[in-house]
DNA sequence: TTATTAACCTAGTATGTCAATAGGTATTTA
DNA sequence: TAAATACCTATTGACATACTAGGTTAATAA
């Protein structure tokens, strides 16, 4: 399950790109257009700020911007950024995770093929992609 | 993310095709041969028999047994059976799901498509496919 | 008959995550 | 100096996950 964290983060960079006039957009708009808790997008476009996916403004006149091109953006890096993993289970999840059935578990395979899948979809599909104009 | 319901199950049900000899094997057996705690199992498998999926006996000579051949189960079945649903939103999870933005929502699709994608997968992959011999 | 083995049943519990809310401070522009 | 905005820290209620505990019922073998 994709949760709000990540849906919502979509949603807020197609809400960037599709409004996208040069100036900064405040997070008032957003929250407004989307129909989403302004106060709970301040958390997630905190992180998105953070890991460079957006730049932000303080003061008047002040928001959010996109700083790449939209069709240079993957939805797939946003998703992973916001749920921290795109894997199916803990042991692909997580680099460090050991299991000693690792050798002889007969549903790895399964889970791996199953993550390929899903991180090629995600990162062969682009920001514009998803965009109306 | 699968849980390990779906995941515990999936090691359950190819336990039962593996050591299949024609008798019920015990859930003892099942759990120390996999390393999951009985009780734990008990939950899991409960839902198996309701869902008849395999077929339990009890008193001594006792245990489960699979209904049908590995490979008339669908990997798909057994995870959606355990975990409810293999949607990746709500929207998608739950029919009587109603959301006012569905008309105009711009990732719709995408998740309509990931959803797809990834019931294709699943059912695709049969029990006898996580067999060994 | 009786001991044993096993499924089946109901309940509880610790931990963590999710999806927010609340109330502030710092920054920038008009 | 007033307004608008991002940015920061903390808290919370609800729920799910991954179990554990302790029993009852059912079937078989000695």
């Amino acid at each position: 399950m994709i949760s709000t964290r990540g849906r919502y983060a979509l949603r807020v960079m197609i809400d960037l790109a599709e409004n996208d006039n040069g100036s900064f957009i405040p997070l008032k708009d957003i929250a407004a257009r989307q129909e989403i808790s302004k106060k709970y997008l301040e958390i997630i476009v905190k992180d998105m700020v953070n890991a460079n996916l957006i730049v932000g403004a303080s003061g008047k006149g002040g928001g959010y911007k996109l700083c790449r091109k939209p069709n240079k953006y993957s939805v797939g890096e946003i998703l992973e950024l916001m749920e921290g993993t795109l894997s199916p289970v803990a042991c692909l999840a997580d680099k460090k995770y050991m299991c000693d059935r690792k050798e002889k578990c007969q549903t790895l395979p399964l889970w791996e093929e199953f993550d390929t899948m899903v991180h090629d979809f995600f990162y062969g599909k682009k920001l514009a992609d998803l965009m109306k104009k």
